[in-house]
DNA sequence: TGCCAGGCTTCAC
DNA sequence: GTGAAGCATGGC
């Protein structure tokens, strides 16, 4: 077990994010602890205030500290806030713990395609549900889990029996975008090469991702953390904190994208990050109690 | 029952 | 190019 002392960093927060659906709260431990699988690893780590007990050995954990991006100041990114935007800094303060995770491209595609027009509650299921089927049976200091599957073991997938785990009209988006993985017309290795501009060309030229599933993808599985996704409750927000009467002339198509320009181009390289601290902030303020 | 959910594709205009 | 309809499934 290793021993951090790491600021800016809450698990609950992480887990309440929307960014990560394999975060399984630990009950009946001390503190907030959570179990979490990426790449075929599993960690179980813990937490009380700013001190953190990371439940694998030394050589395992360079691993978690990139994927919990901890060589970033995010205490530097949450004060870099504008003073007049007051929401934002409200935002930013309440989710000071958040980071950006390093997860796997290829699972980041798969789990944003499942997220359209789904509840969190339900993408954990769904993505739970293709892991137990699909993944390979692992086993960690005497816990067994599935990891996510691999583009080989998805595609093995008929269209049948996507569409028997309940996932509706993603099903077809799936099992497309498996047999372009397996073709090598998604070439997974050159997509974690591009920049960011490259990659969102590259990912909404397949059947299924359009604009806001490639933002997740890039701010969550490549680390393009100036991606800004604007799904419904990014909407939500900037009509009620951001909206001016200048925008009614503006496209609807547009709108959203104008409105973040105006507001956010200011965070030019971390602008995600802002992305994150209001989604979070927002969809706390409206549970009032716990998160769905 | 009707509406919405971390949207996307298709199809009029 | 823009906007609306249709899409699966489940929860409220």
């Amino acid at each position: 077990m290793i021993i951090r002392t790491i600021d800016f960093f809450d698990l609950k927060q992480i887990a309440d994010s929307g960014q990560c659906f394999r975060m399984a709260p630990l009950i009946g431990q001390e503190g907030d602890g959570f179990r979490i699988i990426s790449r075929g690893r599993l960690l179980d780590v813990f937490q009380q205030k700013r001190t953190f007990s990371f439940h694998c050995s030394e050589e395992d954990m360079p691993y978690w500290e990139e994927y919990f991006d901890l060589k970033t100041d995010y205490g530097k990114i949450a004060a870099s806030a504008a003073l007049e935007d007051t929401y934002l800094q409200k935002a930013a303060l309440f989710g000071s713990g958040i980071r950006i995770l390093r997860q796997e491209p290829w699972e980041m595609i798969i789990t944003f395609i499942i997220s359209q027009q789904k509840t969190i509650p339900k993408i954990k299921e769904s993505v739970e549900l293709l892991s137990r089927t699909y993944g390979k049976k692992l086993s960690c200091a005497g816990h067994t889990f599935y990891a996510f599957p691999s583009p080989e073991e998805l595609s093995s997938a008929s269209l049948d029996e996507l569409l028997s785990l309940k996932l509706g009209y993603r099903a077809k988006y799936i099992y497309h975008i498996c047999q372009d993985a397996i073709s090598g017309r998604l070439d997974l290795h050159s997509l974690s090469s591009m920049d960011y501009f490259q990659a969102m060309d590259y990912l909404t030229g397949f059947y299924g991702i359009g604009r806001k599933v490639a933002d997740c993808i890039c701010l969550f599985g490549l680390h393009h953390i100036n991606a800004f996704p604007i799904d419904t409750w990014i909407q939500k927000i900037l009509l009620r904190e951001y909206y001016q009467p200048l925008y009614e002339a503006i496209p609807k198509k547009h709108l959203y994208q104008k409105i973040v320009r105006d507001h956010f181009s200011c965070y030019e390289g971390f602008a995600g990050v802002m992305q994150q601290y209001i989604f979070y902030y927002e969809r706390y303020s409206s549970s009032h109690h716990s998160l769905l």
